[in-house]
DNA sequence: CACGCGATTCGCT
DNA sequence: GCGAATCGCGTGT
């Protein structure tokens, strides 16, 4: 065997890169489904991507790549399948999964339900309500003790790691709506999040269904 | 080099 | 429902 293999939890397959290589808005509602994992003292832990939005290149003002590459968003303009993990309001940390076709695009992961060490969420959430532990993107970063060094890195050989998940089946109804918390290009439909999910992090009056099938 | 603010959260009213 | 907390980054002087 020439590489290691890492083993993680029964019934998931981790994501090649080749998967974030494709239109950030393609790839957001895809992740919907997949589990997010990080290992933190010797255990798996993370949940399911339940809530994600895009965010492009040049054209989307919303984005962090809006403008030219700077030192806090040039893993956006790197090769897709990284983590780009930024510090916001001087205490939280965003998580986002590299993606794009061309020259950069990530995708925020905004809420997880919550599978693998539900125990060890608790502890690094001081103990909050469970349906809470992972809905928002600042509060998924802090109960899977996601920060500043997870930046840049891959999300599919190490100990941060995207899963497809073999046993689960994709939901019939994916919705889509506004992105939150954004002034510019806040008209576009680039959130996604599986409907009636409880741990979706806000369902906002203004969405509109798609087909996924 | 100074200043303004953000892909948020929590606690208080 | 609203506002404070908190700081690194990017823009403009």
């Amino acid at each position: 065997m020439a590489g290691r293999k890492i083993r993680i939890p029964e019934g998931l397959e981790i994501i090649p890169p080749e998967f974030y290589s494709r239109p950030t808005e393609e790839v957001a509602p895809d992740l919907l489904g997949a589990v997010l994992l990080n290992r933190v003292n010797g255990k798996w832990r993370g949940g399911r991507i339940v809530e994600t939005e895009a965010y492009l290149g040049k054209d989307d003002p919303a984005s962090h790549a809006a403008r030219s590459k700077t030192p806090r968003n040039s893993v956006m303009f790197g090769p897709p399948g990284r983590a780009y993990v930024y510090f916001i309001y001087g205490n939280y940390f965003c998580f986002n999964a590299v993606a794009h076709d061309g020259i950069s695009g990530a995708v925020l992961v905004r809420a997880l339900e919550p599978l693998y060490d539900i125990e060890g969420m608790r502890a690094a959430r001081n103990r909050c309500k469970d349906i809470l532990l992972c809905k928002g993107p600042g509060r998924l970063c802090m109960a899977l003790e996601i920060e500043r060094e997870y930046n840049c890195k891959e999300l599919y050989h190490s100990e941060i790691i995207i899963a497809a998940d073999k046993n689960w089946a994709a939901p019939q109804e994916i919705a889509s709506g506004e992105r939150i918390g954004i002034q510019e290009g806040g008209h576009l439909p680039l959130r996604f999040y599986i409907a009636g999910n409880p741990y979706v992090s806000r369902t906002p009056g203004k969405a509109c269904n798609l087909d996924k099938t």
